[in-house]
DNA sequence: CAGTGGTCTAGACCACTCA
DNA sequence: GAGTGGTCTAGACCACTGT
């Protein structure tokens, strides 16, 4: 058969949208109206189409438009559900002595915990490497020599990957320390080491982007569709205005979130 | 005619992706490794399922496979498009009087400018309000009466929609003030405003978050398929700690981002 | 006008989930 | 095994862009 019928309508507002499209707003409305809220089992593609005397593949794109707008959540061979919204994990640039000394836990940690559940953060990979022209450019360093330690870690909630962080040290900072070498790194974590090496952090600049995922990212971190990942970049920054370390994180934006508090000079 | 043919290989590494992934993956490497550079068309959805014998709506699920990751840029009767990636603008939280001084310029006409563009922002609307239960907690105000102004701001870049800006003020700063009437704020715009009312901005606390736009966001920003937003809550504090205005922005994340620098305290 | 994307149809088989 | 989503086919007409 040919193509869609267009909707009878010879009045002033005709229904211009495509039936997919019309679909997925009646969907959207029903989900923001609360008929059918968080964890909602819609219809199956089957229904839908029966129900809207369309072809699966009609119903079946409705959904997907839902889909790539973070809305559904969708399972093969179980249905599509309305997603729900986890209370985000409220991170930011939180580096201050007290902190480490009062609490003993990493801000992550502290975060994490808040929410009633479980942190882990792996340290999967500790190397030296020739560090890329952004970075060597970020650290003051030589781009054509081994001239970083590479740290990668991976942050968990309740065993949930949540953010990967991947940092870079200057090797004539790191070398001979633990950072160049122990995936633990003490009391006080890595800002505790640093401080220890000469390089107090006094100043941290963040620059921060949102984008869709790589493929890389959305298997490493387990991203469904529809969500994207902030980025990080931070610099750490010593009593000399000497920069001494670069991480770049990405995380899960459906997952977590990033919290600053500024003091304003004149 | 029935299902794809599985590609023969009973050797120990059968590619067991389906050929509409296994399209937009080597689509994506010819993009990643500069053979398709920015702007470059991609080959017509007919062409490529001549090329890769599969039906016409097998070539167009990998190339919407790009699109929803940001990779592409489909035109209707055009073509599909490697998009361009223009600089980023870096926002941020720049509220210092010495900047407002210095330049006389907003940090958002500021950092537009500096790229070569034309800034331009509009206030769309003036209103005094009911906030909601959430702005109402944030300003301390009474959620039941009319107790905030609210203010929409519109910032464009060339002409482009860049990002939204909403701004809440509680009444009782704003009464008899500019701040409740006018569109035009006068120089050092609106952070003088409150300044002169006696509330300077000695603290910006600034919430962040990434998710992929409403349909509304997605027309009044003109964002494409694949780009999220970035959302900042904003809340200035004045000398005595009290929060006297909050903004909300939604930015498009593709234009923009945000750039922070943070002293760390002992 | 030809060429491109936008959308739909009707039917098919595969892969996963759950009782 | 029944039901659900995942993917593909072959063909169709619509809507937009260009020459």
């Amino acid at each position: 058969m040919g193509y869609q019928q267009r909707r009878g309508d010879t009045l002033q507002d005709p229904d211009r949208r495509p039936p997919s499209r019309r679909i997925a707003d009646e969907l959207r409305e029903r989900i923001i109206r609360g008929e059918l809220s968080a964890g909602a089992k819609l219809p199956s593609e089957r229904e839908m189409a029966q129900a809207y005397s369309t072809a699966r593949n009609t119903a079946r794109e409705a959904i997907t438009i839902l889909r790539n707008e973070g809305l559904v959540d969708v399972q093969h061979g179980r249905g599509a559900f309305v997603r729900t919204r986890p209370s985000l994990l409220r991170l930011g640039s939180r580096y201050s002595r007290a902190l480490r000394e009062q609490t003993g836990l990493s801000p992550y940690r502290a975060e994490v915990i808040k929410q009633g559940r479980t942190p882990r953060v792996d340290c999967t990979s500790i190397k030296r490497i020739r560090p890329s022209a952004d970075i060597a450019h970020r650290l003051g360093v030589d781009p054509a020599s081994k001239s970083v330690i590479r740290r990668e870690n991976w942050y968990f909630a309740d065993n949930q990957p949540v953010q990967v962080g991947v940092t870079f040290i200057p090797w004539t900072i790191a070398r001979g320390s633990v950072l160049a070498k122990q995936a633990n790194l003490g009391p006080g974590s890595i800002y505790g080491r640093f401080e220890d090496l000469g390089h107090p952090i006094v100043r941290s600049h963040e620059e921060i982007s949102a984008r869709m995922p790589t493929p890389e990212e959305t298997r490493g971190l387990a991203i469904p569709p529809g969500v994207p990942i902030m980025q990080v970049v931070h610099t750490s920054i010593d009593q000399h205005g000497v920069p001494f370390e670069v991480t770049q994180f990405v995380m899960r934006a459906d997952l977590g979130g990033l919290d600053y508090t500024i003091p304003v000079d004149d």
